[in-house]
DNA sequence: TACGACAGGATTGGATCCAATCCAAGGGCC
DNA sequence: GGCCCTTGGATTGGATCCAATCCTGTCGTA
């Protein structure tokens, strides 16, 4: 292989469906495709300048991952959850995060802790919703981001993008209380990661998607909207 | 193709993409392609009298399930566990049916637990290990039929799916007082069941598989198979 | 006016065709 | 003899084309 060998139609990194399905995934966690609306395949080709068949392995492995319903022969929706199959993730997510803790815990480097804190600071400190869920996401995936594991790692990311379209919408509702005191585990769990307190830290985790569970369970208007 | 199409219209009921799904499922809990085989689009696309595009979307769909390991350009192999990820299902599953399980016992049927017994006398009774992996399944997933839930059940099937084909070989490998405790928690399970004891058989189940992840965690033999 | 049949367009589903990539075997060169 | 390059076949990836299905608006009739 030459070095002058530079092939670089740079653009395509992978296969066009998994570029495909990445981008389709990402415009639905920033809203851009609310959950109910209506996903056209051409739209979708061409807006990631693709024929219609990687659009279609795409919206296949979207459903596989509960982002996307499929209709034969109607089409392609993004998924919407009910106050009840909402409340089923988060139970879920319940059980998963804290095992999924202590597979990342024992190798978070002192960088890491060290971000973890400021994101936690600056969570506190913002007023803007959008910030906070973006930085709220980002504690909470790097806390995880040293687990070596085969899919738990994935599937909780996924349960993590299957109700982000609604994590906007409950955020705005919390009280000043309710956001103090999911600040105060924020920082509690860095705390225990800096301890090496393991258990502590799942503890910490379970305790706050419990809350945050019942947190939106008191909100369905949420849900309702058709 | 011959002029005179009359290929047996194998049983269109859906799309072609769900049922070539299916049936690559099917094939691989059945050790039809064992875990590490090469699937070639071709020969699928023929085996189910489809042309490769719903087998791309098939295979991506299954990819997503953590089925099939794709690679670009080179294919799609059955994918294959070893112990540590082995033990991750497992540990998975230990948190997972738990909750599924409280899901679906208030809704259990007396017929349903009656069918239930029957299962797990037929267990201790058979000495076939193919017909014992049958009954084992169906008890598992009896007790879990009657949970209306969105994704909870599904992904339950699906980590069942990916270590099935290591079920086999382990199983093979457990002695009789192994086998013995394993009988004695399914009847358990039963009893709890029948006394609405939601709790108790909740966590009978997770001593259950746990007990069974420590058994595959002596016989790293089954996972060496290069 | 209400309701059903129907036609047209729009959209999805599937098959065939072509391009890009990979793998293995064989030949040339040091 | 060993190593690198090339070349052919095999396989995957993508695009275009055609068929099947669905949705919608319109017309006709009771």
């Amino acid at each position: 292989m030459s070095a002058t060998d530079v092939t670089a139609p740079v653009a395509r990194d992978g296969n066009a469906s998994s570029r495909v399905a990445a981008g389709i995934r990402d415009a639905i966690a920033h809203g851009e495709y609310p959950p109910g609306s209506r996903l056209r395949q051409e739209e979708i080709a061409e807006r990631f300048g693709a024929s219609r068949v990687p659009v279609r392995e795409a919206l296949r492995a979207l459903e596989a991952e509960g982002l996307v319903t499929l209709v034969a022969n109607a089409g392609a929706w993004v998924s919407r959850l009910t106050l009840a199959e909402c409340e089923e993730v988060y139970q879920t997510r319940e059980r998963l995060e804290p095992l999924l803790l202590r597979h990342s815990a024992p190798h978070l480097l002192p960088e890491d802790l060290d971000r973890l804190e400021a994101l936690a600071t600056a969570m506190a400190a913002t007023d803007d919703v959008g910030e906070f869920l973006r930085l709220d996401r980002e504690f909470h995936m790097l806390s995880y981001s040293r687990a070596d594991t085969l899919m738990l790692g994935d599937l909780v990311e996924r349960l993590w993008n299957t109700t982000q379209p609604y994590r906007r919408a409950y955020t705005m509702l919390a009280d000043a209380d309710t956001r103090r005191i999911m600040h105060d585990e924020h920082h509690l769990m860095v705390v225990a990661l800096r301890e090496g307190d393991v258990e502590g830290a799942e503890r910490t985790i379970e305790g706050h998607i419990r809350r945050t569970r019942r947190l939106l369970s008191r909100h369905p208007e949420v849900f309702s909207a058709e």
